[in-house]
DNA sequence: GCTTGTTTTTAGTCCAGGCTAAAAATTTTA
DNA sequence: TAAAATTTTTAGCCTGGACTAAAAACAAGC
């Protein structure tokens, strides 16, 4: 059975909400595809019919191991063309979400497979993201914690965003944060909870607190 | 004003049909759009409206000048995306189509004039077809003429195909004829009106007339 | 355990873009 | 030029996916 693009946005949406809070609400659901609650009832409902979905009057929706296994491929799909944009294109990273929204409804494995080989099998998206693999087996970002649980004397390096609005990725690359750098701890300034960077060439950066929650790093051993 | 994916089939359509046949008739509209009569007619009155056609009931179609600058763009993301798979990912020239009739509708101008730039502004697609600018200029390939107009003794290159379908392509990869080939015709057999083509290299071909009269050549003029 | 407030579902509507069948216009043929 | 054949349009219907407004179910609070 094919899927329209309508039909794999709901998909996704469940996909994500069922890693975030477990099963997906209506409401949930509504916001996240843009649509009314009325309309999700009426589409969760062709989507079990379809056997996407899990689904019971009132109590939400979860995704069958087929449903699972199409989200995961969007998701794929989706990385995937933003790493094309973004390498290929030169696109700024603020700015391939909503392309690759359109992109990843065109095609099948094939094409998705061979964009793959052409990337060379990259395992992160711009924003820091895994990109599932063939298989549908999405590589979990080992000891990635928020920076504002960073101490003063941590050594990180910048591995990915919870946020990737347009906004705040901009904002980053006026602080001059990107994925990759590495960073130390300065201090942290009791007053407004926002903390000193240093970057290896010993360049400061003050990082506000609100920031901090919404960039993602790793602990360097050292 | 923005176009569907349907409208944009359309614009497509009649475009190719005044190329063609000077109008688009309501009947090979349908064809070409794989749909009835009876929607194209609902249709050409929608794009009528928008300003994109010119359509007078019985009198058949033509672009207005919008509606022709919307046609020649969707040729150019069309052909642009068909180099892409074929000389990105690697796609068999007969296997391109249907993928770039998909995505010619994804983006605006920005993808697909960097798209362009990344494929270093080509000027023909896989099948030889001329890859209007971003102004909207078509190049006309000069000096073609249909294979089975050569006759015995004339040097010419491959340079298109009439018949793109895949059929046909793949029939022209078995006998080995490629875009951008170097043929002499050494001899024009009368029983079944097919030739003898040679490669450089020494190689003989037996072309039947309905396939010549598919292939596009340039005459060499030594 | 009722009442209040929130969430979800039902019922009915709308629009895009298809369709069929029948009517009207155009073109061809005799 | 009138009849026959073809093409196009009209009229009415259908489906997907959205919507609003009202009803029903669920969750809390007194």
């Amino acid at each position: 059975m094919l899927l329209s693009p309508s039909q794999e946005n709901y998909l996704k949406a469940i996909y994500k909400l069922e890693g975030s809070e477990g099963i997906a609400t209506n409401q949930a659901l509504a916001a996240l595809v843009q649509a009314t609650p009325a309309s999700v009832t009426n589409m969760l409902r062709k989507l079990m019919d379809a056997g996407f979905v899990e689904y019971e009057a009132y109590q939400g929706a979860t995704l069958t191991s087929v449903g699972r296994n199409e989200a995961v491929t969007l998701v794929r799909k989706h990385r995937l063309w933003e790493v094309f944009l973004v390498e290929k294109l030169q696109y700024d990273w603020d700015a391939v979400h909503a392309l690759a929204e359109e992109l990843e409804h065109i095609g099948g494995d094939e094409l998705i497979n061979r964009l793959d080989a052409f990337l060379d099998h990259p395992a992160y998206d711009p924003h820091g993201d895994p990109i599932p693999n063939a298989n549908g087996v999405v590589r979990v970002r080992q000891h990635a914690i928020a920076a504002n649980e960073a101490r003063e004397g941590d050594v990180f390096v910048v591995c990915g965003v919870k946020d990737s609005s347009s906004l705040f990725l901009r904002h980053l690359d006026k602080l001059n944060i990107a994925l990759g750098k590495i960073y130390t701890l300065k201090e942290c300034l009791e007053f407004d909870r926002s903390a000193v960077w240093v970057e290896q060439e010993g360049v400061l950066t003050n990082v506000s607190n609100e920031v901090a929650k919404n960039v993602l790093i790793q602990l360097t051993n050292e």
